[in-house]
DNA sequence: AGAATCAATAACCATATGGTTATATATTGC
DNA sequence: GCAATATATAACCATATGGTTATTGATTCT
């Protein structure tokens, strides 16, 4: 069973924002933007890495939607959107759900198995 | 504010889930073991590619911890293991809700605001 | 006006990725 | 016993990734 696939747009969409949070620097900057908008210099502060890699970072979130911008003088203001980690939570909680309901089925089977077993030793 | 990062262990897991979830065909793995366990060859046959390259994409599943697998004869029995889907979700849960926090906090000021300039109008 | 700061891009590098074909091994079915 | 099936790995290929230094342009600060 496979619930219908979404549409290909969709897909692309899940495509970049999991590949955005397969990076722990990424994560970190989405962390980061949980107390609200700030700039790409604060974001970069806890990395030892070079500006233009964080500067690709900022680009594969944007590229994922996952973050906007606005140009404050020389600053960009960044912010999170949040549309694009529904979709993510979405298709986890889905999944999630229907593979604990296989576990919780084998569990059920298994513990009504053990009672009988139990029973007839 | 940042949540305290999580151990070592558990950041480099959380890489190779994304990473892993990153892929369509390895999402549609996924989601046709929501119906429980089956074999690589059945997992494969929605998708038309090499037979190496689903073993790749089964390799990938594997060092990520999503799947587990067990060998019948010529048929390996692949199962899905919910415990690195739940830590990617507990890690989407928290910040979805913090992200959603910073906006509803700011769609709140923004109606105070509002109510205050209607007033004034 | 010039230094300092903020950030993007180009070019380069090493590594990873996702596909292929060829080949090998294990197991089942006839 | 041999063909068929299931699956892994090697080698190859094109592209992507994540880092670097150098350079550039916009803006702010002194």
């Amino acid at each position: 069973m496979v619930i219908d696939s979404p549409a290909k747009a969709d897909r692309d969409r899940l495509n970049l924002v999991f590949a955005a949070l397969s990076d722990p620097i990424r994560r970190g900057m989405l962390e980061q933007l949980a107390a609200g908008e700030t700039s790409i210099s604060r974001l970069a502060e806890p990395y030892d890495v070079s500006q233009p890699a964080i500067s690709k970072h900022m680009r594969v979130l944007e590229r994922a939607g996952l973050i906007s911008r606005t140009k404050q003088g020389r600053e960009h203001r960044i912010r999170v959107n949040t549309a694009p980690i529904e979709q993510a939570r979405g298709w986890i909680g889905v999944y999630a759900r229907l593979w604990k309901e296989q576990f919780d089925a084998v569990d059920e089977y298994l513990k009504i198995r053990r009672k009988r077993k139990g029973h007839n030793t």
